[in-house]
DNA sequence: CTTCTAACA
DNA sequence: TGTTAGTA
């Protein structure tokens, strides 16, 4: 179901490759990976190894770029992406009151025996769907 | 031959 | 950003 996103992030691209790719200079490529826009990973004897996604955040930099935004106006609107979607993922984990109230209130139910665990319909999910 | 780091007539 | 030097 997400094999294709795998792919995209297996880091197996020389920069050579990404020259081609994207158009830009190593000069440029190497100088972006410093001001922290894009994490190629290293492999062999250091050398730079770049994954799809990397090509493609590469080519997403140049278009801001265009925009007139410098390294660290596009720096921010990644680090911006990246504290929404850590707190997506805390939301996921966090229980509201009344989950909370819900799991309590079937657990006193299960430990009177007044109800038999199989028969459980309205159990309160472990986590809420995005 | 390709890539890397560091540096600048 | 370009470019070059000296390596790995």
């Amino acid at each position: 179901m997400r094999g294709k996103e795998l792919r995209r992030s297996l880091s197996v691209l020389p920069i050579g490759t990404v020259m081609k790719l994207t158009s830009l200079t190593a000069r440029q490529i190497r100088y972006y990976e410093s001001q922290k826009l894009i994490f190629p990973q290293r492999s062999d004897g250091n050398r730079r190894l770049y994954s799809l996604a990397d090509v493609d955040r590469l080519l997403e930099i140049k278009d801001y770029l265009d925009d007139g935004l410098n390294m660290a106006g596009i720096r921010e609107v990644y680090d911006q992406k990246q504290r929404e979607s850590e707190q997506r993922k805390n939301q996921d984990h966090q229980l509201t009151d009344d989950d909370v109230r819900k799991i309590l209130h079937d657990e006193f139910l299960q430990a009177g025996g007044l109800k038999t665990p199989s028969a459980q319909q309205p159990q309160a999910p472990l986590q809420k769907p995005l």
